[in-house]
Parts: C-alpha cells; structure tokens; sequence
DNA sequence: TGTCCACAGGAAATACGGGGGT
DNA sequence: ACCCCCGTATTTCCTGTGGACA
C-alpha cells in the first residue's frame, strides 16, 4: 500500500514536470558549461543588440594599426566584474586574427588569465606555458631562466604579439618584477611586435607601480561603464530564447530581472544567475516563471551568498558569528555586548577544542562580520556601565538558522 | 566635577608559514 | 635539504571615550 502510493506520487510529480517544462538547455544559463564558440555565438547576438557598441568602437579602432601593419599602443582596460570585459576583448582579438589571417599577416594572440590570485613566479610559468616554452614547475626554477625561455621561444617570431593579461591586479608580491618583464625587457628581447592587453576591475592599478615601467606603458586608457538596465533586457531576451521554452516567461519579468541585476551593480553575470534560479524555482513549482518567483530567486541568490561566504570564510570567524548567534538569542532583548559574546566564544572554543584568539582579535572578527553584515553592532556607552558594542543579529530568521547549522556541520 | 566602567581601536611587537635562494 | 625572508595573523600594550553615578 505505501510503496503504491509514494510510486503513484513520483510518477504524478514527473509527469506534472513533463508537462511544465521551462529548461530547454540548462547550459544557457551558466556561462561555465557553454563551449567556446556557443560563448561566442550568444555574444554575437548580444553586440548584434547594439551592447557595448562604444567599447567596440574603441577596441577596434586601437588594433586597426595592425591591419596597415603599422604599430599601435598598449591597452589598459577597466571595467568591474561582469562588465563583459574579457569576453568582449577575447572576441575582438579572434576576429582580428582571422582578419590578419586574410590580410597575411602574422599575428598571435595569447591570453593570460590571472583570476585566482598569484605571484609573479606562477604568473611567468603559466605565461612559458601557453607559449610552449616549458612544462609547469612548482619550484626549483628561477625568474631568469623562465624569462629565457620565453624569449627564446620568441626568438624566431617576428609577427605582432598581443597579450592580454586578465585581472593583472591579482599578482601578489612583485607586481612590478613580472610587469617590467613584460613591459621594458621583452620587448627588447624579442623581434615580434609586442602589445599589451592589460585588464583588470580595480582603477588604480596601475597607481604603485614602478614609475619607470609606468612611463613606458604608453597606456591607452578603455572604460567598460557597467550595464544598464536597457542592456541587460537586451542580454536576458537572448538568454530566455536559447535556454528556455516559448511562453514560459510572464509579462514583464525580463525588465524586473533586468532592474534588479541593474541596480546591484549591472553585472550581467548576475543577472544572468537570476534568471537561472527563477526558471528553476519555477519548474520545481510547476508554473511560468512569475515576478513572484523572480523575487524569491533574488532572495535565494542573496542567501546563499551568506552561506557561501560563510563556509569559506576562516574557522575563527565562523565560530565569532556561531558565538553571537548564540549569546544574542540567549539574551532576552536580542541585544548583547562584546563581553558576553566573547564569553561564548571562549566556551565554544574549548567545546570545539579550538584555539581561541585574544579579546582583541575577537574584537576584530565582530567588526567584520558586522562589515559583511552578518551581524549589527553600533557602539553605546553605558555611562559607569562602560563602552561597548551592542551586537544584534539582523537577518531573516530563516537564514540565521540555515547560517547556524552550516557552522555547525563544519565542526562536527 | 571627578571617577570609573568596559570596552574601542591604534601601534608596535611577535609568531607563523610558505615560498624562494643556495 | 636547509635557511632565510617576507607578508600576514595574532598578541601585547596602550590610550581614548561618553555618560551614569556619587
């Protein structure tokens, strides 16, 4: 009998999404699992809408030197994440790689992408690596010889070399050694035509830099502004047509998907995971996707952001929060000074059998998680009752509770 | 008006750890 | 393999602070 009827449950749960199915192909909505050319497929379609067509302008117009085989300057670009600036620089350089191919002339394009943060050793490796002049090292090689060897893979080529250099800023330590091998020895090194492509989300970059390598980046200087909302539509209309069904999509939810992504901080990767999630939640549910679903997506995306954090986040800051969470609800206003939420801390440490850092630190952490607000804290004076931070807890219960446990699993 | 609470938060000292040089 | 160096995390030490209370 009750197999029979959790049997009868299933099939109807399956055939009722059969019926409302909302994903056409789920790798539409999550750049990652697209392959090259379908990225570049979908971002043909954006610019076809007229997206980003300033930054094209200006791209083109700065390589076009190369096709009259005369030379042309580095490039600077800046832009904040998800501003399209890697896919949008990718594509130009392909294109004009097929354009020198017809024009016979000789052009390679190397792209670094420097994502994950790391020194300027690994940095140079990764950079021999594409261009085939050596294996991965961990250690036991120096900068000079890693520098040699690129140049004598270069050695013979005499063609225009571009290098575009992703997300320079996240080069720890010598920044400056591996910029001024790029910047003043190479191209000395080497007969090619060398132009650099550098691009990176923060501003000043290029600000402590050596101001003799600085000089000799004759940098041309390219802005990506961030999407509006108009763009960011034109960009969802094209996501909506290849990844899901027709008619799935209530009125207005592009443009709703659209403002809220646009009011972040117009990262269309963002707005793209935002329509992820709604169609999700909207097949789970069995309806179209409506303004409804959009705006519990946002609360999802906006959760599991916390959580995320959270489980990544140092193990004395996950048991800061764990012990706040705690002493804010074992007090009876929801309210409670840095001593009382230290005090917990120390008893979960010696339950956890963790280290526990110093009054001072904790102090630290508290301000922190305050930061990523996890938590309020604004300081009240208590007159003879002393100085103190009155820490609150103010997220959705929900979430503190799903917060909570995450902690907990990763202590047990 | 002075005292004193219970911390905040700055500065300097010190511990730590990983990676480079030899 | 070993040592050194440097950046980061943490500790130590310290000065500052607003208001209740006497």
């Amino acid at each position: 009998m009750e197999k029979n009827n959790v049997r009868n449950k299933i099939i109807g749960q399956i055939n009722h999404m059969l019926n409302y199915r909302i994903i056409r192909d789920r790798r539409f909505l999550d750049d990652e699992q697209l392959i090259r050319s379908e990225q570049l497929t979908v971002l043909e379609e954006i610019f076809n809408a007229n997206v980003r067509d300033r930054e094209i302008k200006e791209i083109s117009s700065h390589f076009a030197p190369i096709l009259q085989n005369s030379h042309t300057s580095h490039l600077a670009i800046w832009g904040k994440t998800g501003t399209g600036k890697t896919l949008t620089v990718t594509y130009l350089l392909n294109l004009l790689g097929q354009m020198c191919k017809e024009h016979k002339i000789d052009m390679r394009y190397e792209y670094l992408d420097l994502s994950t943060p790391r020194p300027c050793f690994r940095a140079l490796n990764d950079l021999a690596c594409m261009l085939n002049a050596c294996r991965h090292y961990k250690k036991g090689i120096s900068l000079e010889e890693l520098m040699g060897r690129i140049e004598s893979v270069l050695a013979d080529y005499k063609g225009y070399l571009i290098l575009f250099i992703d997300e320079v800023d996240n080069i720890r330590r010598d920044r400056d050694a591996f910029l001024s091998f790029l910047v003043r020895r190479l191209p000395q090194k080497i007969p090619s035509r060398l132009i650099l492509v550098f691009a990176s989300n923060r501003l000043d970059w290029s600000d402590n830099l050596d101001p003799r390598t600085k000089s000799f980046l004759k940098i041309n200087e390219l802005i990506f502004q961030p999407y509006n909302a108009v763009d960011l539509q034109k960009i969802l209309s094209i996501r909506v047509e290849k990844a899901l069904f027709p008619n799935v999509v209530a009125e207005g939810v592009v443009p709703k998907v659209a403002a809220m992504a646009g009011k972040n901080h117009g990262d269309a990767r963002k707005a793209v995971a935002l329509l992820a999630q709604s169609a999700y939640l909207a097949e789970k549910a069995g309806t179209k996707i409506t303004l409804d679903l959009v705006e519990q997506a946002g609360i999802d995306i906006e959760q599991d952001k916390y959580i995320s954090m959270i489980q990544t986040a140092p193990t004395q800051l996950q048991l800061a929060l764990w012990s706040a969470i705690k002493a804010v609800n074992s007090s009876s206003k929801n309210i409670c000074t840095t001593g009382q939420t230290f005090d917990t801390y120390i008893q979960l440490c010696k339950q956890t059998s963790n280290r526990s850092l110093t009054a001072r630190a904790f102090s630290d952490l508290i301000a922190e998680l305050d930061m990523y607000t996890f938590l309020r804290s604004k300081i009240s004076s208590r007159g003879r009752y002393g100085r103190t931070r009155e820490i609150s807890i103010g997220l959705p219960s929900e979430l503190e509770k799903k917060l909570l446990s995450t902690i907990q699993n990763n202590f047990l």
